[in-house]
DNA sequence: CGAATGTTTGACTGGAGTCAATGAGGGTGG
DNA sequence: CCACCCTCATTGACTCCAGTCAAACATTCG
């Protein structure tokens, strides 16, 4: 039995942006049925042209690619209201892969719908479009930290963002937020190796700039570990949900 | 005199998706004029919201990032038929900025009329986000290079990519293709030091992978570049021009 | 010709990678 | 209930790729 959009829990969070009563009545209808998925399932593939689409609407998932020798990209955290699927909805072939990291909630579109969707409302094109550039913002975002950044910027820099990022979607807040990820996977993100992120990790709680047991991350003072991850604590802008 | 788009250069090329003649007319009137821009001159600022968007039509350009330090990150480089302000037309602010490295020509188009042009041709607002995709799906890639990617993996993997978009937009072909950025320019894109940069070029020189004198970088061998690159020869996928 | 810009080299340094071993929990099956 | 295993975190020792510093060249240009 799938969430009904109208009472969708995400569209009231601060990062997304309203809809009007109709634009939930178009999304409900393009909407075709929830998918839930175990921790460690596959749900894109890169190279691949899902006929289906996806909203996260909970838990926590990676893009990723993969080198051909086998070292592995992390492209971005999905975080609950991401949109998955685009390349494939728009251009035919995923770029990347996405795997759930926890059990995860989707909703699912039928890919064959986007165009009569779009056609019908022509908004959700431009929200569309909307949402592929708040991804290409990010990306560049990234490829800022991973190329110019040093470990220690870098790992500070990634927990402002994913602080922010889940504190305006309303998961977390209170300079702490959940974080069901591996090291691994945040030097994958960072382009660094493992054991350099461990011991960055551990420089940094050593400061008390963090705080990292399990699977909760606490920040007890934003604005002195964003200056050592030379970034600004701009919360992340309004954009649409699909 | 602007060029019409009726007659656009760009248009017939493999690399971009063929238009119908109404699509044709429904561009032109989108487009409010044509922008000629010497070297050097800045296009787009990073944080601004531009009342205007552009296609490069000739000449080429970098989009860019500056870290708090002063570092630089080259998000990509500007080609022809590439697409000039979608952060700032559909978010309302740029992520990076964007300036002409050669003398450049630009289509111009008003950022006000967007919505007006998407509600009355709804395939256009399709488009915008097939667009925004293909940069995402670059960035990855990107990402994925400066992340994973040795030097020499890097630099290979850079002169192939480049050289598969000039030769696709039929600038370039045969083997070789004109090349105004500095070696700056690309050290700043894959994340990497001038000096070393330098290095990692003239080892490929010494291992007759490439040539690169003044604006002209030669590879005899394509295949052996992109094995050194750990890539491959795909050539870039169709994609729609605004 | 001197000044600027960009390329090339050499010497040295150091941040991050690699290798390897130890710890710390969490499952699970006998 | 506990031994064993598996995954992930942690630490130390060592290596090396890439960064930094600095100087020499090459071209272009006013």
């Amino acid at each position: 039995m799938a969430t009904d959009c109208k009472h969708c829990p995400l569209r009231r969070k601060d990062l997304f942006a309203p809809m009007t009563a109709e634009d939930v009545a178009s999304m409900q209808r393009f909407k075709v049925g929830e998918l839930v998925v175990d921790a460690g399932t596959p749900i894109l593939m890169e190279g691949s042209n899902s006929p289906q689409l996806f909203t996260a609407l909970h838990g926590m998932g990676l893009r990723y690619r993969h080198l051909e020798n086998g070292e592995r990209q992390v492209i971005s955290f999905v975080f609950p209201g991401d949109f998955l699927g685009l390349q494939a909805g728009v251009m035919g072939e995923m770029g990347h892969s996405v795997e759930a990291t926890t059990k995860m909630t989707l909703c699912v579109f039928d890919r064959r719908e986007l165009w009569t969707y779009i056609k019908a409302d022509p908004e959700r094109g431009f929200e569309l479009a909307w949402l592929a550039a708040v991804e290409e913002h990010f990306l560049g975002e990234t490829l800022t930290t991973v190329g110019q950044r040093t470990a220690m910027q870098a790992v500070a820099w990634a927990l402002i963002r994913i602080y922010l990022r889940l504190e305006a979607s309303g998961s977390d807040g209170g300079g702490q937020f959940r974080f069901p990820f591996k090291q691994r996977d945040l030097a994958d993100a960072l382009g660094l190796s493992l054991v350099h992120t461990n011991k960055t990790i551990a420089q940094l709680k050593s400061r008390q700039l963090i705080g990292w047991e399990g699977d909760l991350v606490q920040i007890p003072d934003l604005e002195a570990l964003a200056e050592v991850g030379l970034t600004t604590l701009n919360r992340p802008k309004t954009r649409p949900i699909m």
